[in-house]
Parts: structure tokens; C-alpha cells; sequence
DNA sequence: TGTACATCAGTGAACGCGCGTTCACTGATGTAC
DNA sequence: TGTACATCAGTGAACGCGCGTTCACTGATGTAC
């Protein structure tokens, strides 16, 4: 064989973490195979070498993204960091100014809604692993139906206030709606 | 002339509003001229004797579907209505299932957010003009700046949630999104 | 009142382009002898 | 150790298609005479 064992999964790994970013940067419907595969460092052609289709390639970039979530969310879990400091990081300029590299629901929650229930499960399943890493981090003493309805209050103020802050053109404005955000989050989870 | 004064207005108008619609219910990439036409019950060539370009039409469309929501803002402060009818009303499922007729922002924020600054102003404006009102709403013993501050929060969790309510394949969950999202949007107005 | 012409909103064929997808081919390497 | 062949990840031309946009044309009506 040509390439060294694994060659090929590495490669299919790259095009899905390009294609990761470039749906969350740019949306889904506005990227090309060719793009994306010139992203990878690779010709268009090779593509259906690795996948059955653009819609396959979309659930498993989700996928990919929602594990990247998920992994950071864990380690933040794992360094005792409370809620307040996930959704201070979640709220922070540096997220709002970076959607390739930040959450999905945010990035692509409306369009999303509008692809298949196949592609759209990846995504249901990330967005119940949240609220439930949410609602463990919200005090023991309220009731576990108590926390799950906060965590998706919490959650939803986040994601809604990251996206009024991207699409906002005064700048001031969208720092004021950061900071708003962060506080109303905090509100909630008290 | 052929036809009665005022009728080439009355079609624009109808272009616009079989676009503010489509956008909303698809997502601006995937509607074409040609079925947005169709929509209007005209053939694709006449467009472009009532636009310069498609990106003309998005932002006529923004306007007009900000406009609609304005007024029924308007209608509803004039109603009496409270602020807690007017969360009630945004999260009712009814609303999640007719987004062709329901808010930019939830429908299109991400998407909106990745068009030029010209098409996001109009957008931009009716954030500010909805943020106002709702800050409108909240008792006046609360400083102007804190109750603007409110505002967005309660906002963000409103698109946040209904985005939410969207995306989720369980339809249980879907429910259960937008109670809490009521829940927590009126716990932040108090 | 009747005929000829001007108007212009709307039609539909055609433009170049990029899309998702297919496929015959390449060429560096591993394996067989 | 050296040669012939098989492998297969990746290449790039080509497919039909729908996109946004352009443009010569249509045809019902208002206006001029």
C-alpha cells in the first residue's frame, strides 16, 4: 500500500474537523465539497472515498463538534470550576469572535432545525449531555425536575445572548449584551 | 398603461412578503428567485424589475418581517397586555411550529449574522426597538440602564429557548423547553 | 367613435457559474517471486 | 537482492442541475388623433 497504515482515517479525521469549523463559521448550506476539501489539503474528488454523502459528512462534523464540546465541558467539571466560570468562558468576547471553534447550537441551532431528524439526533443528544452537566453543577437541595427546567432557562439565555452579540453591529452594544447575559445566567442559576 | 396605477407596488409588496416568510420558515441560502416568485404567483425574469439583487430583497424582507413584529408589539402594549402575556405568547408552541410567521431573530439570528453590515442594520434596529420595549415593561423603580440590562437577558432566554424548542427532536422536550423558558424569562423580569 | 401607437409589468429563454456527485485514471509503495 | 505486479488514497475532468442575473419580447390597456 502507498500510505501507512491508519493514512486513511487520519485524512477522513482532517476533512471532518475542517468541515467542523467551516459549517460554524459560515453555515452549512454556504459550504462547498470543493472548499472543504481544499481546507483538508486534498482535491474534491476524493471525498465520496469517505463519505456517502454532504448530509453524512454534516451529522459526523456535529458529531465531532459536539464531542469537542463536551470533552472541554468535562475538564472544566474535572478542575472543580463552578458554573459561573463555564458561563463566563461560554459568554466571553474571545467565544463570540471565534463560532468555528465554539458551540454549535449557537452557530447552527436555527439551521439545524431545518435538516433531517437523522442529522438533527447527534445534536438533541449534545443538547440534553448539557443541560444535565448544568443541572449537576446547580445546588443538591432543589429537586432534579427543579434543576433540569433552570439548566435549560440557563442554557437558553446563553446561547440566545451569544447570538444577539455576533449579530449586532455596534460594537458596544454587543459587549453590553455579554455582560447582560452573563448576569441574567447568573440570576437564573441562583 | 396596462395595469391600474399602484400595481406594480401592490406586486413588490407581495414579493416581499412571500420572502419574508420563505426566509424565515428555509433559511435565506436555500430560497431561490424562482420559487419565490412562484410564491407570488409570477414568473422568475420580472424580478429584477422590482430589485437590484437578491440582497436587496433580504434586507426589504427584514425590514418588512421587523415591521410586523413591531406592530404587534405595539398592539400589544396599547392592549394592556403585560410583559408576562407577551413572554406567553412568544413561547407558545404555536409560534415554534410557524416560524414563516414568527421572529427574525430566533428564525435567522446565525444566519443574519454572517450577511453584510448593510442587511444586518435593519436587523440590528429592531433588536434595539424590541429591547426598548420589553425594558419599557419592567417597574420603573429600577434604574433605565438596569432594566435595559434586564432586557436582554430576557430577551436571549426567549429566542434561546424557542431555538431550543426548535432544534430538539423529542417532542416531550420540546414542551418542556418552552415552559421552562417562560419560567426563567419571568423569573428574570422580577 | 374608431384606429394607430406608446407604455411597461410581466414572460421565458439564455448566460456563466458553482454545486453535489461520478468515474477513469495515477503513481508511490507493499508484496510475491 | 532485483523485478513485476497489486493495491488503493487521492486526482481532475465531466455529469446534470439549479442558482442569480440579463434581455429581447409580449400583449392588454391608456392616450393621441
Amino acid at each position: 500500500m502507498r500510505f501507512e497504515k491508519g493514512h486513511k482515517e487520519t485524512t477522513r479525521k482532517r476533512i471532518v474537523e475542517a468541515a467542523a469549523a467551516r459549517f460554524r463559521k459560515d453555515g452549512i448550506a454556504a459550504v462547498g465539497i470543493a472548499g472543504l476539501m481544499a481546507d483538508a489539503g486534498l482535491t474534491h474528488g476524493g471525498f465520496y472515498a469517505h463519505f456517502a454523502s454532504k448530509e453524512e459528512l454534516v451529522r459526523e462534523a456535529m458529531t465531532a463538534a459536539a464531542a469537542g464540546s463536551r470533552a472541554r465541558l468535562a475538564a472544566a467539571a474535572e478542575q472543580k470550576d463552578d458554573l459561573e466560570s463555564y458561563i463566563r468562558s461560554y459568554l466571553r468576547p474571545a467565544h463570540r469572535d471565534a463560532p468555528e471553534r465554539g458551540c454549535i447550537i449557537a452557530a447552527l441551532g436555527a439551521e439545524l432545525a431545518r435538516h433531517e431528524a437523522e442529522t438533527r439526533a447527534a445534536f438533541s443528544e449534545q443538547i440534553e449531555t448539557l443541560l444535565s452537566r448544568i443541572a449537576a453543577w446547580l445546588p443538591a437541595e432543589r429537586s432534579l425536575e427543579a434543576r433540569k427546567a433552570a439548566a435549560i432557562g440557563i442554557f437558553g439565555v446563553m446561547s440566545g445572548t451569544l447570538q444577539l452579540a455576533r449579530a449586532v453591529v455596534d460594537q458596544d452594544l454587543s459587549a453590553q449584551i455579554l455582560e447582560s447575559g452573563i448576569a441574567a445566567a447568573l440570576k437564573l442559576a441562583n
